[in-house]
RNA sequence: UGCCCGAUGGUGUAAUGGUAGCACGAACGACUCUGACUCGUUCUGUCUAGGUUCGAAUCCUAGUCGGGCAGCCA
């Protein structure tokens, strides 16, 4: 279905991160770099997620690397299947026949492993490519590793049981500009501590009552290292990993001994966890682990116009039934974008051709929709189809006659092939391609104006037939019939050529044209985005389409000529009940 | 008033002390049995001020502007 020519044929993107990980490259750092992409399981991913999938998977493929798919699952009272499963599907469609040789599973079920490294004791989960009896990594899957190395963190007087309240923890961080105070049970003996987080975990304390912290330095100016907390208690079970705990790890303690484990050598994340860094590194380093240790790497997230790009706000879309749910064509999230007929190849070019820098920016939609236009230009079938039928009768010909005509699948093709289509007495053609009163070069149909039909020939409008209350009814025209190909005179020029199809040999679909969700190119910054929601964002019709269009592939994409791309509705199209969606109009530079 | 990060045409990005380039976009033109594609021409840029240097987008200093950080979220 997607032609990968393009995405292979393109240089090797370079970037600030790529350079990082080719100078370790050529001094040997590593054995092999290893990557991952690290969704939390609460909500779909989207266009942004589709920039940090590529980044990874990307650096991965180009150095015989391995990417790990993890879920960062650590706080079990916002995460459900539902978004595993979702996001599993998402990652593995948007690097299929790309990166996918690159994609690590773990076996089902499977725990870090004890393993003997530089003649020390470590921990170790190894990957495996995906197939039967394997899954994606959990962080999860790792809560008694983590747990053990928080027992040494504590037998290493580096971590500490608080009795603090919520509350009384924020006061005694303090604020950016003024540091904070030290906690009342900073200094609890080892023993003592190791006692209560024991108990912590066997669940003798209600939420929230006691947490275990790093013992760091509540004057530092970097706030995340004013003792930050490791553990807290969430009496609630937990989608993968069952109703055994009730102490849960946070991000910052989880997601660098994940790293670790997992043995990452990059890990690559978004900007705003920059300040974590340093508490990422001084975790890893307190451990004093025998393996080498990954790093963090930050880059600016993307953020396109003319959309959202927040689970919040995407959440309130589905809620507020703007949209019919996560998957609506008109969302960025990935099934949104598959759905409506996006190649994965148009995202990854999309989002490989906007760059990785530290640089906040903003990217205009117009790129993507040059990527996807790209994309489905050398992979789509022509096919005729008319969105919004007028009818138009050709007089000379006779009812009941058919003209054969060879219609071109795809002038784009190294030899192109033709298919045979038919021309009739009646026929329809676009509303649009005829105008009463045409304006100023206008190039369609015309009273006492001559086109020509699409792969058939050039016709001359006779006639408007309106009806008691003056609409059009039909339009009366003579065919040229030497102007068919491979007739007389088939070169004869005119101005226009549009699009039609058969009255009596067509087949009916209902076709959904999707537009901007949004009508401002910065609809997060409107004190409320529901208000500028573009009303036209999606307009339904019945449409009129050549016949071999009936037996439409799911998989297929398809360009109608003069229109836009189209591909069926993988939910709502069925045998007999063709649904298409518009994923993008041509380019129209002629200004109406 | 603290700390961290950043700033190159309309947008995104490259140039790693030596000719500011590429893509998107826009405008105009050519071609055209898709007003698409393709091709051609044009458009607009190094945040400011000092300094180092034969030479600065690049190094240094100060400033300006923007983003991030005070969840028992990630």
């Amino acid at each position: 279905m997607t032609d990968e020519k393009n995405t292979a044929a393109a240089p090797a993107p370079s970037d600030f991160i790529r350079d990082i990980v080719a100078q370790h490259v050529a001094e040997q750092r590593y054995a092999k770099i290893v990557t991952r992409f690290p969704p939390e399981p609460n909500g779909y991913l989207h266009i942004g997620h589709a920039k940090s999938i590529c980044l990874n998977f990307g650096i991965a493929r180009e150095h015989n690397g391995q990417c790990n798919l993890r879920f960062d699952d650590t706080n079990p009272a916002k995460e459900e299947v539902e978004f595993v499963e979702s996001i599993t599907t998402d990652v593995r469609w948007l690097i299929a026949g790309w990166a996918d040789h690159c994609l690590a599973f773990k076996p089902k079920g499977a725990h870090p492993a004890p393993v003997t490294s530089n003649g020390k004791p470590d921990r170790y989960i190894a990957p495996v490519p995906p197939g039967e009896n394997t899954e994606a990594f959990f962080a999860s899957d790792y809560f008694d590793a983590l747990y053990e190395y928080a027992l040494e963190l504590i037998r290493r007087g580096k971590a500490y049981v608080c009795d603090l309240s919520p509350e009384d923890t924020d006061k005694y961080r303090g604020a950016p500009d003024q540091p904070g105070r030290e906690s009342p049970f900073r200094n609890r003996s080892v023993a003592e501590n190791l006692d209560l987080f024991q108990r912590m975990k066997a669940g003798e304390f209600p939420n929230a009552a006691r947490s275990l912290r790093a013992k760091i330095d509540m004057a530092s100016p970097n706030v995340w290292l004013r003792d930050p907390l490791l553990y807290r208690i969430r009496h609630v079970p937990h989608h993968h990993a069952g109703d055994k705990w009730c102490i849960y790890p946070l991000y910052d303690y989880a997601h660098c001994l994940s790293d670790y484990l997992e043995g990452i050598t990059h890990s690559i994340c978004t900007l705003e966890f920059e300040v974590h860094r340093p508490l990422y590194d001084w975790i890893l380093e307190a451990l004093d682990l025998p393996r080498a240790l990954p790093h963090q790497y930050e880059f600016a997230k993307l953020m396109p116009n003319y959309l959202i790009v927040s689970k919040r706000n995407l959440l309130r879309l589905v809620q507020e039934k703007v949209v019919s749910g996560w998957d609506d064509p008109r969302m960025p999230t990935i099934s949104g974008l598959r759905r409506r007929g996006i190649p994965a190849s148009a995202v990854r070019r999309f989002v490989t051709s906007v760059g990785v820098t530290k640089f906040n920016s903003v990217t205009d939609i117009a790129l993507f929709e040059h990527a996807i236009r790209d994309e489905l230009n050398t992979a789509a079938a022509r096919r005729l189809a008319v969105l919004r039928p007028i009818k138009l009768v050709l007089t000379n010909i006779p009812a009941g006659e058919s003209i054969p005509c060879a219609a071109v699948n795809n002038p784009q093709a190294e030899n192109p092939t033709t298919r045979p289509i038919v021309l009739t007495r009646e026929v329809f053609i676009e509303t649009d391609d005829f105008a009463e009163v045409p304006p100023p070069k206008y190039f369609r149909l015309k009273p006492g104006g001559e086109v020509r039909l699409k792969y058939a020939c050039i016709i001359k409008l006779d006639e408007i037939v309106k009806d008691a209350a003056g609409a059009i009814t039909e339009l009366r025209c003579t065919a040229q019939l030497d102007t068919r190909s491979g007739q007389p005179n088939a070169d004869k020029k005119v101005k226009g050529t549009i699009h039609w199809v058969s009255a009596t040999q067509c087949v009916d679909a209902e076709v959904r044209l999707y537009d901007r969700l949004f009508t401002v190119p910065e609809p997060a910054a409107e004190p409320d985005f529901i208000k500028v929601v573009n009303p036209k964002s999606l307009e339904v019709v019945q449409a009129k389409l050549e016949p071999s269009l009936a037996s439409a592939q799911l998989e297929d994409r398809y360009q109608f000529e003069r229109l836009g791309y189209f591909a069926l509705d993988p939910k709502d199209s069925a045998p007999g009940k063709l649904v298409f969606n518009r994923t993008i109009s041509l380019k129209d530079t002629w200004a109406k």
